[in-house]
DNA sequence: TATGATTACGAAACCGGTTTCGTAAATAAA
DNA sequence: TTTATTTACGAAACCGGTTTCGTAATCATA
């Protein structure tokens, strides 16, 4: 069947494509009787119109792009389930983009989206991102942007985090609490802001308690999983081994598994871990995994919900742009003999 | 700063809107040194070809569709990894649209892409997809689609499927080598082609060694994961219970290990157990998890790359609509003791 | 020198909706 | 009855690229 269009439906009814327009979009202009020719025509018919044809002269797209590091990561799966919760009642569309980690990715990706090709942008930032330069240009084109979880302090734009410090502490403490005087932190990058807040967190446990940081005990990892796993070998192989960790992101827990495992180390008697995780599975690991939990969903739908109101140009009180929701800790058998 | 268009860069240069658009366009019409001047002061503005104006004119949106039950979950986020190995080199972008396993919502989505939104689709169908018609309504708008894994055996669209029947097949026999007799199968539902044909392997294992399968041990799960735990005790509360149990979607990885927790059953003394799944982190369950584990990435690789050459209308041949791929038996704790 | 071919560019149609503006006819108000 | 207003619709501009077609200028060939 040849693609129906406007023009196609006023031939048919011998009314203009104004008019068309017009009775699809409800307008007052048009009668009830008219409407409902239209309307059954096209419904007939199955006129589908012409997304693109909207978007170019409406300058809308109705498009919201959502950038993000990766796709395989329960945070994120699971935020996107809540934004689109959010946006698809309003009408719009979501854009995944993968930056796999990559900085340029992620600035070859907002780049794109100067070009109208999405109304508003959700972020969450590459670990290798420690600038705001794409972030600005975005901003100075008119496109909104809220950024969530990973953010960049010095970006002046709309995000929704997580506790991420108190988390760091929380997470300390409690292996503090369960016996620990020596533990080490597994954060993905230096330039990371969840990271650092995390790693804050944790060197503020650590001090209150007055407990030493050893020079090795903070490891930072790479997206490469094999290296990860050795560099976590290569602290528990140190003379005097922490006996606990604090694995600041989730792909690290089977990292820290693993390496426990093939240094015959058992968790939690030798070594107590502490994972950030939103894996549904993490209760049933061998041992079960005690977490520091993100309330992924619901900062999906406030990121989303905070766009919504940022492309309905409703004005945002400065105390809006930044939501901090807790996360919470759950305790499992990782962290408990 | 207002967003920079052909007529502008036509204006600043002296030139028409067509010497422009023909100069980014690297035609053999312009001279090289117009075409330098054109591209360099088309860089210096920042300038970005409005995508809706070209997909109008073009009839090509250079977007795929992606429309798949559930993100969460590793077998379709890997899948999304490769699919978008193969669509970005060709310049295409990815637009995920997920049904919730909610056959209504895959409907209108694939209504929603008669609208010319999409140049080609690839699908895995919702658990409760049990016929054709919005398929076949898109090819008859000339949309190419594929799908992947979850597949209807009786449209005659491109697929890439793994090995099913097979595989269940395994997992089957390697529950009873290693010593089970009592086999049950945990399906998703009755309308979903991988369930059954999982479930048809399960049964040809079982018959060729005598084993009998009781009528209640074929167990067809839902959306609901409590629900879903209520039925795996029910299951395992039966006077003669399953000793071994194949579970035909990760999802239920963490039932079953929650349904033999809570009846106080051990894996793999009590009860054996074949997942399928892709989850990294199934060695390091409690025991690890043994997995039929499938190809994710490559098929959504393949599945990519046969849209495209779909998309470039290369001829296919018949034998190529239907690709599959074995998966893997991993053999892991939950069904050796 | 005359003719044909090539080069380099511009005018304008086009894609398919949306919106503005103008207007004939019907209705209401004076 | 005249004037003002409302109703219901159409013509055409518009969004921003792309493409077709026409053409003046230059170059090559006979």
């Amino acid at each position: 069947m040849k693609q129906m269009n406007i023009k196609a439906l006023a031939r048919e009814l011998n009314l203009s494509v104004s008019t068309i327009s017009k009775a699809l979009r409800d307008s007052y202009e048009i009668s009830e009787s008219t409407k409902q020719r239209v309307m059954q025509l096209a419904e007939k018919l199955n006129y589908k119109p012409n997304p693109y044809a909207s978007s170019l002269r409406g300058k809308k797209s109705r498009n919201i792009g959502v950038v993000i590091p990766e796709v395989a990561d329960s945070f994120f799966s699971l935020a996107i389930n809540g934004i689109e919760s959010i946006v698809k009642e309003k009408g719009y569309h979501v854009l995944i983009c993968l930056t796999h980690e990559d900085f340029e990715s992620e600035q070859a990706i907002l780049k794109e989206f100067q070009s109208g090709r999405v109304d508003g942008v959700l972020m969450s930032v590459s670990s290798e991102t420690d600038a705001g330069g794409h972030i600005h240009e975005l901003i100075e084109q008119d496109v909104p942007i809220v950024l969530f979880d990973r953010v960049l302090k010095e970006v002046p734009a709309a995000r929704v985090i997580t506790d991420d410090m108190e988390s760091g502490y929380k997470a300390t403490k409690h292996l503090i609490d369960n016996g620990c005087r020596r533990v080490a932190f597994l954060g993905l990058s230096k330039k990371l802001s969840i990271s650092n807040d995390r790693l804050k967190g944790y060197e503020k446990a650590m001090h209150e308690y007055g407990w030493r940081i050893g020079k090795k005990d903070v490891v930072t990892c790479t997206t490469d999983q094999q290296q990860n796993i050795r560099a976590v070998k290569k602290l528990l192989q140190q003379p005097n081994r922490p006996d606990g960790i604090v694995a600041s992101v989730e792909k690290l827990a089977p990292v820290v598994y693993q390496a426990c495992n093939e240094e015959s180390l058992r968790i939690p008697q030798d070594v107590k871990v502490v994972c950030f995780s939103n894996l549904e599975i993490a209760a049933m690991l061998h041992p079960s995994l005690t977490t520091i939990t993100q309330p992924a969903y619901e900062m999906g739908q406030k990121a989303a919900a905070m766009l919504m109101r940022l492309l309905d140009k409703k004005p945002v009180q400065t105390a809006d742009m930044e939501v901090i929701i807790p996360s919470k800790l759950v305790r499992r058998g990782s962290t408990s003999i």
